[in-house]
DNA sequence: CATGTTTCCTGACAGC
DNA sequence: TGCTGTCAGGAAACAT
């Protein structure tokens, strides 16, 4: 499941095969798609604009675009302008992002095609249609499930706190802050107070965001805390562990191009290696790497979670 | 608001 | 062989 190793990885690997590239056309899929926006906003927002820049906020794909100046429409072949509108792709648990020659034959379960002007196409697969696509609008937010059918007026008018769009810029900010960026004392503040275990706390995007059932185990485990510990009661030492392991064990994966559980693969369809080198997720019954005890298996806060009794205290 | 539970969806796999 | 049941899990929706 793709958490923010994976993410990261295929963010930079669909960068740097579209940037620059301009959309010339849009497909989408049959009626379930699995769309956070209406269809219709989509394809407009990406029909004839360029793309600027790839990249990931949590984990969230994140595409920059920008269109056609106005006006001078006799248009040299220059005048583009940022656009206020970002393509989003959240790939949930199966989503794939795939960048591939037009007469590649599409896989099973395709539901986006992006025609691009080189001749390729970014495709958007996903079995199990947990993933989901959106477009940001500069100033706005973009809401959770709801507006998937009607981006109606309804939807507008609700509650409006998930995803912030315009932090400084306007841009897509995500749910929660950046593991990879928060300090040591924003850190433990995200964690003060809270009665809900450490690992439910961790998967929680709106307080972090990107850290998913992998890496909150695995750094659970680097920091010796176990998983169900009430988050309120991890003392400030072991959440700057924490945090150090998160960092490190995010950007040991990165490197390795991510973990392949189930059927992760990045944007050239080739799988990471990280999921070798994991010291307790999905390794139950199996000895500590450090200590030898055998790696345990609970369920915390809905999720399956792995740790080791005697490392982690 | 904080927290817990249910739901979505389909491939993989165990068991008969 | 082939059918049935169970499980996995990100995040929205719903319940408490």
């Amino acid at each position: 499941m793709p958490e923010l190793p994976e993410v990261e990885t295929v963010a930079r690997g669909v960068d740097a095969r579209v940037r620059g590239r301009r959309v010339e056309e849009v497909w989408l899929g049959e009626k379930p798609e699995p769309l956070k926006s209406p269809a219709a906003v989509i394809a407009n927002a990406l029909t004839g604009a360029r793309i600027a820049r790839v990249h990931r906020v949590g984990k969230t794909i994140v595409f920059d675009l920008e269109e056609r100046e106005r006006g001078q429409a006799k248009a040299k072949e220059g005048n583009w302008r940022p656009s206020a509108r970002q393509f989003l792709v959240h790939l949930g648990m199966t989503g794939r992002l795939l960048v591939n020659d037009a007469g590649v034959e599409r896989a099973a379960h395709t539901h986006a095609v992006l025609s691009l002007d080189d001749g390729s196409e970014l495709r958007f697969v996903d079995p199990r249609r947990f993933g989901r696509l959106a477009v940001a609008e500069s100033g706005e937010v973009v809401r959770g499930a709801g507006s998937s059918k009607e981006g109606g007026a309804k939807a507008t008018a609700k509650k409006q706190k998930k995803e912030r769009v315009g932090s400084e810029r306007g841009e897509f900010a995500g749910t929660g802050r950046e593991p990879l960026r928060i300090s040591a004392a924003d850190f433990r503040a995200l964690f003060r107070g809270r009665k809900t275990a450490i690992k439910a706390a961790l998967l929680n995007q709106s307080l972090l965001h990107g850290v998913g059932n992998i890496y909150a185990d695995e750094g659970l485990f680097r920091a010796g805390v176990r998983p169900a510990r009430q988050a309120a009661r991890v003392t400030a030492a072991e959440l700057e562990r924490l945090r150090v392991g998160l960092v490190a064990v995010l950007k040991a994966a990165i490197k390795k191009g991510g973990s392949s559980v189930s059927d992760y693969v990045d944007a050239e369809g080739a799988r990471g290696f990280f999921q070798l080198e994991h010291n307790v997720y999905q390794r139950a019954g199996e000895p500590c790497r450090v200590c030898g005890a055998t790696i345990k298996r609970i369920v915390v806060g809905g999720r399956s979670t792995h740790y080791c009794g005697v490392c982690q205290r």
